[in-house]
DNA sequence: ATGTCC
C-alpha cells in the first residue's frame, strides 16, 4: 500500500495552499481508520461538499478550512467610486510608480497613501510607497525582502583609522561579513531570535528555520552592504558630543527565509483573488480575520526579529574583530507593515522602501556607496503617514546601469570621495542612484537631519566585476 | 530581494 502524497490529494480536488497542509495533517489518522482507498475517496467527497463533513472524525479540520477559504474567496473585489487619497512627495516620480500608487488606492480596504521622494517602480506597491489599509495586509506592499532594514553603530574608534587603506577596518569587513544569495556563516551564529516559537507556527516556517539559522549574520546581494564611514554630528545627539566618529552601517533583510515567506503568501493572496483586474493582482491582500492574514503578520514579525538578529550578529562580529565599543546606535525597518487599533478596527501601515518617521523617531537614510547617508529624526507629519524616504532611490534599472556603466567610469568618483570599495555589482554604482541631496531637500517637512554619514570602506555582494577590472 | 517556479 503506497503512501498518500500531495499529488493524490490534489487529484482528489483539494487545492494547493493552506487546505493542503491541513489535509496532510489529517491523513495519517484517517488512513489508520479507513485505509488508503477509502481515505482518498473521502477526500474527494469533502472537496465536493465540505459542509457535510464538519463533524467528520478524521477530516473535520479540513472541511472547516475549505469552508473558510470558500467564504474568503467569495468576498469579490468591487471597484470603489473613487480611489483613496494620497500625497506625493516625489518630484520626479516615473509614470509607472505613480500608476502603481494610484492603483493601490483602488483597493476596497485602502484608507490613504503617500509616495516618498525616492519612489520608483516595483511589484504591486512602488518602492517608496506607503499604504494604510483597514483589516487587510498586502504581502507585495511589504516587499520581497521582508524587514529589510538599516543598522548604524557608532564606535569608539579614532576617525584616522578610516584613512588606513588595507588596514584593520577593511580586514574586519573581509573576515567577518559574508555576502551573496546563498551566503552562510562557516560556524553557525547564535541569537535568541532562533528560539522564537513562531518558527513552529506553520509547516513553511518550520522548514525555513534551519537554513535561516545557517544564514544568520550574513548579508544578501543587490543593494545590501556593510560599510565603515565617517559620522559627523554638528550638534550633540544620540547621547554623543558633537564631532566626528567612525560608524558601521549595514543594510540587509530577512535573507532566504523572508523571501520564501513573501513568495508563499503573495502567491496565496493572488490565488485567493482571481477576480482582481490584472494591474491589481500583485496588490492582492490577506484578511486579518482569516488565518492567512494572521499567519502572514505573525511570520512577517518573526522576519523582523530575524533581520534584526542578522544585523546584530554582523555588528557583533565586526565590532568584536576590532575589539571596539559601541557608543550609540540607530536602526529601523523600511520594508514592513505596522499595525494599530483605531475605533476597534485593525489599521495596517505598509511601508515598502520607506523609513518610519513618527515624531522623534530615529532613522537612517543611506545615499549610495559614494554619496552621504543621513541620520534623521522624524517630524511625525500626518500627510506622509509618519514616513520618509529609505534612501536616494534608483535612477535607472539594474539592466540599464549594467549596460551604461563600467568600473573605469566609476573609479574616479570613488577616488574623489575617498571610498575604498571591496566589492559590488556595477549595477550598484553611484550613478544608478538619484541625488540624495535632492531627495533630502524634498523631505525637509518629514525629517530633521541630525547627522551625516560618509561611506569610506564599502563591502557589497561581488557580482564578479571587481572595481580593479 | 530570492539557491531567482514546490
Amino acid at each position: 500500500m503506497s503512501k498518500i502524497r500531495g499529488g493524490d490529494i490534489r487529484a482528489a480536488g483539494i487545492p494547493d495552499g493552506p487546505a493542503m497542509g491541513v489535509a496532510l495533517s489529517c491523513i495519517p489518522r484517517a488512513v489508520k481508520h479507513l485505509g488508503r482507498d477509502v481515505a482518498l475517496q473521502r477526500l474527494a467527497e469533502i472537496a465536493a461538499a465540505p459542509d457535510r463533513y464538519t463533524d467528520d472524525a478524521d477530516f473535520a479540520p479540513l472541511a472547516e478550512r475549505l469552508i473558510a477559504d470558500a467564504r474568503e474567496a467569495d468576498r469579490r473585489f468591487v471597484e470603489r467610486d473613487a480611489p483613496a487619497p494620497y500625497v506625493n512627495y516625489c518630484g520626479d516620480a516615473d509614470p509607472g510608480a505613480l500608476e502603481q500608487m494610484r492603483n493601490s488606492l483602488r483597493l476596497p480596504s485602502a484608507v490613504r497613501g503617500a509616495l516618498m521622494p525616492d519612489a520608483h517602480r516595483g511589484y504591486g506597491l512602488p518602492i517608496g510607497g506607503v499604504l494604510e489599509t483597514e483589516g487587510t495586509v498586502i504581502p507585495y506592499a511589504v516587499g520581497v525582502d521582508i524587514a529589510c532594514r538599516m543598522k548604524l553603530s557608532v564606535l569608539d574608534v579614532a576617525p584616522e583609522a578610516l584613512d588606513e587603506h588595507g588596514g584593520r577596518l577593511k580586514d574586519a569587513l573581509l573576515k567577518q561579513t559574508q555576502f551573496g544569495t546563498g551566503a552562510k556563516l562557516r560556524k553557525r551564529a547564535d541569537h535568541a531570535a532562533m528560539d522564537d516559537d513562531r518558527w513552529a507556527l506553520t509547516p513553511l516556517a518550520r522548514r525555513l528555520r534551519d537554513r535561516a539559522w545557517e544564514q544568520l549574520g550574513t548579508s544578501g546581494s543587490g543593494n545590501h552592504f556593510v560599510e565603515f564611514g565617517l559620522l559627523t554630528l554638528p550638534a550633540p545627539d544620540l547621547g554623543l558630543e558633537a564631532g566626528r566618529y567612525v560608524a558601521l552601517l549595514s543594510h540587509s533583510g530577512s535573507r532566504g527565509a523572508g523571501a520564501q515567506i513573501a513568495g508563499h503568501y503573495s502567491k496565496l493572496a493572488r490565488e485567493l483573488r482571481p477576480e482582481l483586474p490584472k494591474e491589481l493582482s500583485y496588490l492582492s491582500w490577506l484578511d486579518l480575520d482569516h488565518d492567512s492574514g494572521r499567519e502572514y503578520l505573525a511570520l512577517m514579525r518573526l522576519m523582523g526579529e530575524y533581520a534584526s538578529a542578522c544585523h546584530a550578529v554582523i555588528h557583533e562580529r565586526v565590532v568584536g574583530h576590532l575589539k571596539a565599543e559601541v557608543l550609540a546606535g540607530v536602526e529601523n525597518h523600511h520594508n514592513y507593515a505596522w499595525t494599530s487599533e483605531r475605533d476597534g478596527r485593525e489599521v495596517v501601515v505598509h511601508r515598502k522602501g520607506a523609513t518610519p518617521a513618527a515624531e522623534g523617531e530615529l532613522g537612517v537614510i543611506p545615499g549610495s556607496m559614494a554619496a552621504p547617508g543621513f541620520v534623521v529624526r522624524g517630524k511625525g507629519r500626518p500627510e506622509s503617514i509618519d514616513s520618509a524616504s529609505h534612501g536616494a532611490g534608483r535612477r535607472m534599472s539594474r539592466k540599464a546601469a549594467t549596460e551604461q556603466f563600467n568600473w573605469q567610469m566609476v573609479r574616479p568618483v570613488l577616488a574623489e570621495r575617498g571610498v575604498e570599495l571591496l566589492s559590488a555589482g556595477i549595477d550598484e554604482n553611484p550613478f544608478a542612484y538619484k541625488d540624495i541631496e535632492a531627495v533630502m531637500a524634498q523631505q525637509t517637512d518629514l525629517v530633521d537631519v541630525i547627522g551625516r554619514f560618509d561611506p569610506r570602506i564599502v563591502r557589497m555582494a561581488d557580482a564578479g566585476e571587481r572595481p580593479e577590472d
